[in-house]
RNA sequence: GGUCCGUUCGUCUAGGGGUUAGGACACCAGAUUUUCAUUCUGGUAACACGGGUUCGAUUCCCGUACGGACUACCA
């Protein structure tokens, strides 16, 4: 009961479709609905299609399409059909569809499987308080005022006259069976549902209807989308019927939600926010309230490692393997094996990832990123330095600006020494042996980490001190801290003359040490 | 409130009538390392609860609890 075989599906012609809202900026939830669209399109050769709902006026945002656009072509999504590369049904932007929409309804209304109605506002509040949990429906429509309540000639003359709705009349005593996809058999009693607005006063469909005209006119085979739209799947299902569309209605997917890592609820902004990490994919700036939100792009997350980390919130492979490229993930996919329970989003578990695909990157690549940080705070770097640089920090970045955080001793000496390790490793041996080293190395401007190491062994044994007491103390001058990649790796790239003269000015400025000896 | 959906380590999850309940992230410890990091090894840690069904339930059924979604002329 579990596992809903897909039947024909992945023989049939596959087409499926993301219809985000142009309200804002495209949630990292979107992101994964996105993905697994695209995911079953590829793997079973069928078509993404991007479709946009803006049906609603009000809270159209202008940018918002182009920023949709823009982020699915960073995770590496790409578009067959629809808003962008277009396609034979066209146009693909519902408030771009009006007059389909307007038919459809009518016809509806027609079969007598829908009506017009007439109720202000305050009609509609004055229904909700005469009985608690009221709603639009089967026990209720007749005390209001619709075309099926009012004469034929009252409805003829309020058409014309006044703004009307186009409403869904529900059935009133029956069983609405819906086969889900991940969550098996769904029922749901008609006297449930509410005689949804099928046309809103302005002329626009609403979700339910434009969704399941467009669904069916651009024939798709597959509708994965969230669960929040659970609820309403029965009355799309029996607006299916009432077209005489059953027989090519849509499988139905509903994916589990993300969930915000910490308590419960349907991950958000304010989430993210709180907890100081990105929640859509590329940095946005709402251009009503002017606030910009830094995206993961922008964070340095890689689209391949996001991509990897979303499908596994909520998909698993069933195996052990956890790291996917996007061919593999579209080889192993499955919407079988997709959860039925909301996902935490864990953004430790998607740095993980990053670090992960961030080195499994070339080296060119990899110095590419220092350099870029290098040219932006105006430092000069050979590509071999960079390349040098970046071999010794690979091991310890997230993020490719990692590169400069944690590069940045290369190109500036440290400007603070810290006091607790100093106060430590600063040692009245470790200062003797440091003077002998300054000279020695200052006329070694080219030389190698063993070179240095060697160096070092010298004085110390002449002078009977173990290295061990000293290489603390060196680290300290030349990185202010007691961090950082191999030390005899840091003075090649540093070069004899620098790290001479970082041994100077640390000497210059931290007492010597009198009473550890 | 009503409807629907859900519930295995802290997190993502595997599993499934009889298992030492497996993996990954995180965490902790040890080893390696001149530091930190890496790497390696090991460890802590879970079947929400109560009834059935059954020789046996974490697994099947029913309740309860808890959580979530939905409940607009928003999607």
């Amino acid at each position: 009961m579990k596992f809903v075989p897909l039947g024909s599906a992945l023989c049939m012609n596959v087409r499926v479709r993301f219809a985000p809202s142009p309200t804002g900026a495209l949630h990292i939830g979107g992101v994964r609905t996105a993905l697994y669209n695209f995911l079953l399109a590829r793997q079973t050769g069928g078509t993404m299609i991007l479709r946009i709902e803006d049906t609603d006026q009000n809270r159209y945002v202008p940018g918002a399409e182009e920023y949709i656009l823009q982020s699915l072509a960073w995770a590496g999504i790409k578009i067959d059909e629809g808003v962008g590369p277009g396609g034979p049904h066209a146009p693909y932007r519902q408030s771009e569809r009006k007059a389909i929409y307007q038919k459809h309804a009518r016809e509806l209304v027609d079969l007598g499987h829908a009506y017009y109605a007439f109720d202000t506002e305050a009609d509609l509040e004055a229904m909700r308080q005469r009985t608690p949990n009221a709603q639009y429906d089967s026990t209720t429509r007749l005390q209001m005022k619709n075309s099926l309540s009012l004469p034929k000639e009252e409805v003829q003359k309020l058409l014309t006259s006044e703004p009307y709705v186009i409403r869904l009349k529900i059935p009133s005593n029956e069983e609405i069976h819906l086969n889900d996809l991940i969550r098996g058999e769904v029922k749901v009693h008609s006297s449930q549902l509410d005689d949804k607005v099928l046309m809103k006063s302005d002329g626009m469909p609403t979700y339910h209807l434009a969704n399941v005209v467009d669904d069916f006119l651009m024939q798709i085979s597959h509708v994965i989308r969230g669960e929040e739209w659970l609820p309403s799947a029965p009355h799309h299902v029996l607006l299916y019927r009432f077209f005489g569309w059953s027989n090519v209605m849509p499988r139905f997917a509903h994916l589990p939600l993300l969930l915000k890592p910490d308590g419960n609820g349907k991950l958000s902004k304010r989430d993210a926010d709180r907890m100081g990490f990105p929640i859509f994919p590329l940095t946005w700036t709402d251009p009503r309230t002017g606030e910009t939100s830094k995206g993961f792009r922008e964070s340095g997350y890689l689209p391949e490692a996001m991509i990897n980390f979303l499908a596994l919130l909520g998909w698993n492979p069933g195996t052990t393997q956890e790291i996917f490229s996007l061919n593999e993930l579209i080889q192993s996919f499955s919407l079988e094996r997709v959860g039925k329970a909301g996902a935490k989003f864990d953004i430790q578990k998607a740095q993980w990832f990053n670090q992960q695909y961030l080195r499994a990157l070339s080296p060119e690549i990899l110095s590419g990123y220092l350099l870029d940080s290098l040219k932006k705070e105006g430092f000069a770097c050979t590509p071999d330095r960079a390349l040098k640089i970046v071999a010794a920090l690979k091991d310890r970045v997230t993020y490719p600006q990692d590169f400069w955080e944690q590069g940045r001793l290369f190109f500036a000496a440290p400007d603070a020494f810290d006091s607790s390790a100093v106060g430590k490793k600063w040692t009245s041996d470790a200062v003797k042996v440091l003077h002998e080293y300054e000279q020695k190395v200052k006329s070694a401007p080219a030389l190698s980490a063993n070179d240095a190491k060697l160096m070092l062994e010298e004085i110390c044994a002449a002078m009977g001190i173990k290295p061990g007491q000293v290489l603390a103390a060196l680290r300290i001058s030349l990185t202010g801290g007691m961090s950082g990649p191999d030390l005899m790796q840091t003075i090649e790239i540093l070069g004899g003359m620098e790290t001479a003269l970082r041994i100077q000015t640390a000497l210059k400025q931290l007492a010597v040490p009198t009473s550890n000896v």
